[in-house]
DNA sequence: TTGTATGCGTTATCAT
DNA sequence: ATGATAACGCATACAA
């Protein structure tokens, strides 16, 4: 009673051969009278169909899992997005969230081998020494969208997010803010410590000199995060006296964090304060303030990963492939007021 | 060569058994001679492992698929996480966008008898008579979320939105607004039709007497429609000399549309107008003005569906479950000014 | 270590 | 219309 029940049980509850079972069911060619018994005795045993099984007979399609720390951030569903329509109906794709249990994605790879998928999709915030030992074992093709070093074989695309923050700041001092604080994330994750290095290098181009304490680090890249870490920042700021007329916050989340935070304390965003993010979510553009942020093309990021699948699956013997995306600055309100 | 290399092929190539091949690349006991001559020849022909055979074989998960029309609406977003989160480690969560074509859910739901899941979880915008027919006959269980007659014996998780719509005009005519407009989604689908007979309900209860031309329907439930019906009703007010002081907005994004929309005019909410949405999005909360919403619970209902999806697996003889959710009014400075 | 043979749960082919 | 059986692609128990 514990144990699955199989078509074999529900025949012989039924007191009929498995192919019979089997077209009752399924509705072949079955009279009214083996239709009504076969389907008694399948609720009655309390039969499901073993979607595996049924899709092995059947030929069924090939399985892409695409693992991300949060589905619910918006940059990987913008990714999420773009895949599902690039693979097609052709390619089933599953979700997993890889981000309650660290090295969750690890498991995962392993257990592609034991039939959870024929291909996989990943964008890990780390790349940990695990990671990488089975990226170079795999069977079954995975890609990778971030930064990873090319000496693995694995089929990758990414963008320099270092340059992403270069060029707001760029942005930023062509407009004539010259005290720049920034709001960093976690500094263990891959894009946290690109951006970190990209902001460091950017001030050094411009000899600009901001104090420690107008770099902050937010414990997360989400909007809470930002909020705390922003109203920090700016209490700071006024306290020590120090000069601030722009925020570069290391991801749109944050940034939207940040500005909830100016408003409450009273700040005029741009006027007063020019505040940037990154990512270019689909709410920087709908914000009010207009959030001023760079385009990681994540959509076009998915799409590249997902039809490089598909060319492996086509291909399993061609070399590893690795394509890049260019980061754009989006100009918006909250760092310049709209033309009138 | 065209056609997909099983292991029996590589086997073959390798010159050796199918179960040596099958260990050399799984990595079981095999000596070093017998795997790299089995990963060459694998290597050599293409080979890829077939998911659904390792599946089978190991007695691989169930999988379950969530199927709404657009995977990146924050809504649905929002339930694909709790739905991840409830189902676990042990159930696969695959997607489907349904909204390419008309009648997908349909095909997606015969499609599981050939094998695509073990169970289904759909939000379908419309339940048309050939999804109502595909449901009445399925064998693979399906949880739907949304309004659905309760003879269909389906699970079912849903949440009357109408009364939504009552919370919210309740609300504008407590706060003293009565000149209220609305901007309707499209017509031709559930939550459309709910929502504009809950708007119809609440001004007769309230005795308003709204002209015609302060209705309007946008023509999607996207932000982007929002602006442009807004833009209309606005211009429309304005022309005709109507007294407007309340757009009621079916849903966040037509909402967030509509304050766009506003702003671009020069009108001020909420003093001048208040502006309200339905479903409590995320983005409800953060924007600027903080959006008053009906939270619909997304989430909670998303948890629901899957809890009943899992339920129904351990037992599938029991009887069609039906849940509810309530709605709840959030109440925000996009109708009353926050207190200071 | 390697090969042979069986079975995972289902549908399709071929008889009857 | 129904029943016996092979096959889908793979991993493993067993024998060698």
């Amino acid at each position: 009673m514990g144990t699955k029940p199989t078509l074999h049980e529900v025949a012989a509850a039924a007191g009929v051969s498995l192919a019979s079972a089997s077209r009752a069911l399924t509705g072949r060619s079955a009279s009214p009278e083996m239709v009504r018994k076969v389907r008694a005795a399948a609720k009655r045993i309390g039969y499901l169909p073993d979607a595996t099984a049924r899709s092995l007979r059947l030929g069924g399609h090939r399985q892409v899992v695409f693992a991300v720390d949060d589905i619910g951030n918006p940059n990987y569903v913008q990714m999420l997005r773009a895949i599902e329509e690039e693979l097609g109906d052709a390619i089933r794709l599953s979700v997993s969230a890889t981000g309650r249990r660290p090295d969750q994605t690890v498991e995962l790879i392993r257990s592609l081998s034991m039939g959870a998928g024929d291909g996989l999709i990943i964008s890990p915030l780390r790349v940990t020494p695990a990671l990488r030992q089975a990226l170079a074992e795999t069977v079954v093709p995975v890609v990778v969208i971030g930064t990873l070093h090319s000496d693995l074989g694995i089929d990758n695309v990414y963008v320099d997010s270092s340059v992403a923050v270069g060029m707001v700041v760029d942005h930023l001092v062509a407009i004539g803010r010259r005290n720049i604080g920034v709001i960093n994330g976690p500094g263990n994750t891959n894009p946290g410590a690109a951006r970190r290095a990209g902001f460091a290098a950017a001030v050094r181009r411009h000899d600009l000199h901001p104090s420690e304490s107008l770099q902050i680090t937010a414990t997360d890249f989400t909007v809470s995060a930002g909020i705390e870490a922003a109203t920090l920042l700016f209490t700071r700021a006024r306290e020590d006296g120090e000069a601030l007329d722009a925020v570069v916050c290391v991801n749109d989340l944050i940034a939207i964090g940040a500005i909830n935070a100016a408003m409450r304390l009273g700040l005029r965003v741009p006027e007063e304060i020019a505040i940037t993010g990154i990512d270019d979510t689909e709410m920087a553009a709908l914000y009010n303030p207009p959030l001023t942020s760079v385009s990681l093309q994540s959509a076009r990021r998915g799409r590249l990963a997902a039809r490089m699948l598909r060319e492996r699956f086509a291909d399993p013997a061609r070399p590893p492939q690795r394509e890049s995306v260019e980061a754009t600055l989006v100009v918006r309100g909250s760092t310049m007021a709209e033309a009138s």
